[in-house]
RNA sequence: CGGGGCGUAGCGCAGUCCGGAUAGCGCACUUGAAUGGGGUUCAAGUGGUCGGUGGUUCGAAUCCACUCGCCCCGACCA
């Protein structure tokens, strides 16, 4: 490709409303620009890169016996309304009517239509298991769409659905889908965290989700450097370091006014100390009944985990009105001392709590020296709070580590959620109707992108793994006349090739074509110039590294090819196993050839 | 949805508080000249319904009301 002839609109400056890293590349290179809010064209180049992941994708998931398909953006809301998830994913959805005044939805996800689509067209358990993906785009209102492509409302998404009789089949395909998603991520140049994951509003059993690290990312991630366990932080357990109470006096509870004094923030305030002294006590309600719940005052309970663990769905805080009618005091005096009729759960990080402080249980009061045992008794230990530094692996009590991630791929084990509501249904070889098993699989294919420019990206711009590259090469010839010529002709026998070469033929300054050329992150860079010519030589120029190496214009082909073997053996071991071509890679990398100008 | 901010040329911004004449600056773009291996220099240009509507006023980018859009923090999030 030309570059006077394609087009790769960049820019210098930086946009205003670019916060990270990849959304500001992403622009200044000209593979984005936006619409409207979480809305954006896909120029050339930023296709390029999509289509490089697709490719990477439909790859791996074929290697897998994954079958694509595509189904409809627009959906009909019964389909919806048959899954339960009209009103649960209410939010997110666009909705539309047509000209008969139908109602349709923009598709969030695909479990409902691959459903509908597999209960009528699969009848026997012979066929299965069947795994169906798709490459398409999503539509999601989100509440805030920001970071560029990361958390757009429209989005391109592998979604992929699997479908068996049995647990075993259906497990045999969740792991093919982990091994799949663990190449993918790999080619894309992308380094990943595999951890355990909530399954949200997909419903169902098993979940893990792939995060690729970065500073900017939305996910916490909580892992342990000794056993390997590692999970979202919205899902992750703890342990917490034991201190001993031994020896502390325990004091008598005393009664302390209080008035107008709710938060822990104005109490830490009224008794000058620190917020881990207050025992919070939360109501919430449940199906049946009410619980307290007891958190060390500087943490939040994870609702989540509360739910799972006492297995109610249905949870959510008391109101006002009947926190009074359960404790007698008003929101903000709630405390476990003579509190009745209702059951205390207490988070781990309470049980060493010595003297604490803890609403009274009537307006305006509160109690000084409260101690565990003698002025209240705990129904059960839970741990329900989030991890904090400090905090330990539940597996191995090793001190958990904290990270920031981009999640680019999830999976879940469904169960027979959607196949059940959906009358998915088969015979078995009894002949009796059961359920489908199933499973999703889902990648962000646009965020995946910026997740790879997150993790490769140095000051000057973008640096692209190889597999992903908008091009492999850029052929910049710095001068008219014999260089360009040079150029031609190398551009030319690369294209022959089938290397994906862009040759910079703008008639622009060396240090501009430079600067564009580092910004969009072409891997391989030929550079031909008078000087260099004139001995005989390019220069054939590594962006990751900056090394750069002269080399006859004859050989150039040769040694591109190789550079690009070893570059994608790299990435993917057992794809490319060359050691000639490693030696070569070596060669350069070491600067071994002459060098032009070493670092 | 709550809180905050912004909207002036393709991009980044000044001007708005305190109303006044052809609305400026940098980058980009066009033309010319010099230059030619890491974002050159000089000169001359192109380009703006000042987000929109209505109002106040002799006069509105500037004041008022409404409205649309965008961004940030939070709530939310496969």
């Amino acid at each position: 490709m030309r570059w006077s002839e394609y087009f790769i609109p960049t820019l210098k400056e930086s946009p205003q409303d670019a916060e990270i890293i990849s959304h500001n590349y992403m622009i200044r290179a000209g593979l984005i620009y936006k619409l409207s809010s979480g809305l954006y064209n896909y120029l050339p180049l930023g296709l390029r890169v999509i289509q490089k992941v697709e490719k990477i994708i439909r790859e791996e998931m074929s290697r897998k016996g994954a079958i694509e398909l595509l189904m409809p953006i627009l959906q009909p809301k019964d389909v919806w309304q048959k899954s339960g998830r009209y009103d649960v994913m209410s939010h997110i959805m666009l909705k539309a009517r047509d000209r008969e005044d139908r109602e349709f939805i923009l598709g969030p996800t695909h479990e409902e239509i691959i459903t509908d689509l597999v209960a009528h067209k699969i009848d026997s358990y012979r066929s299965l298991p069947k795994n169906f993906y798709q490459i398409q785009a999503k539509f999601r209102d989100e509440i805030r769409p920001r970071f560029g492509v990361i958390r757009a409302r429209e989005f391109i998404m592998k979604d992929g659905y699997s479908f068996s009789m049995t647990r075993e089949d259906n497990e045999k395909i969740y792991q093919a889908m982990h091994d799949a998603y663990s190449a993918i991520f790999r080619r894309c140049g992308l380094k990943c965290m595999v951890i355990e994951a909530d399954t949200g509003v997909m419903g169902g059993k098993k979940s893990h989700e792939f995060t690729a690290t970065a500073e900017s990312g939305e996910d916490t991630i909580v892992s342990c450097p000794s056993c390997g366990y590692a999970a979202n932080r919205e899902l992750a357990k703890r342990k917490l370091k034991e201190k001993s109470i031994l020896g502390i006096k325990q004091y008598p509870v005393a009664e302390i006014h209080t008035p107008g004094l709710k938060r822990v923030e104005e109490l830490c305030q009224f008794f000058d100390c620190e917020a881990d002294r207050f025992i919070k006590t939360l109501i919430y309600r449940g199906k049946d009944n009410f619980y307290a719940v007891l958190i060390r005052g500087d943490l939040d309970v994870n609702e989540n985990k509360l739910k799972s663990v006492l297995k109610d769905e249905d949870l959510v805080l008391a109101e006002p009105k009947e926190i009074k009618k359960v404790t007698g005091a008003d929101l903000g005096y709630s405390g476990p001392v003579r509190l009745k009729n209702i059951p205390i759960i207490a988070d781990l990080s309470v049980k060493d709590m010595v003297n604490a402080i803890t609403g009274a249980n009537k307006n305006d009061m509160h109690y000084k020296y409260v101690n565990i045992g003698r002025d209240f008794v705990v129904y059960d230990w839970l741990d329900i709070g989030f991890p904090q530094e400090g905090d330990l692996c539940p597996k191995c009590s090793t001190e958990l580590e904290f990270s920031k991630g981009i999640e680019v791929g999830q999976i879940f084990e469904l169960g027979t959620k959607y196949s059940a509501r959906l009358s998915a249904v088969i015979q078995n070889e009894k002949g009796e109707d059961v359920p489908m098993i199933m499973g999703c699989y889902g990648i962000g294919v646009s965020r995946t992108v910026a997740a790879v420019i997150e993790q490769n990206s140095d000051e000057k711009g973008i640096i692209w793994p190889i597999e992903v590259a908008p091009f492999q090469v850029i052929v910049i010839p710095l001068d008219k006349g014999q260089c360009l010529e040079v150029a031609e002709k190398i551009y030319g026998q690369l294209c022959a090739d089938k290397i994906e070469t862009l040759l910079d033929d703008r008639d622009e300054r060396a240090g501009f074509k430079f600067a564009d050329a580092d910004l969009i992150g072409i891997p391989i860079k030929i550079i031909i110039g008078k000087k260099v010519l004139q001995e005989g030589n390019v220069e054939i120029k590594i962006r990751r590294t900056a090394r750069s190496a002269a080399v006859n214009p004859d050989n150039v082909l040769k040694e591109v090819k190789q550079i690009i073997l070893a570059d994608f053996e790299d990435l993917s071991n057992e794809k490319f196993a060359h050691m000639e071509c490693r030696q070569v890679f070596q060669r350069i990398q070491d600067g071994e050839t002459k060098q032009i100008k070493p670092e």
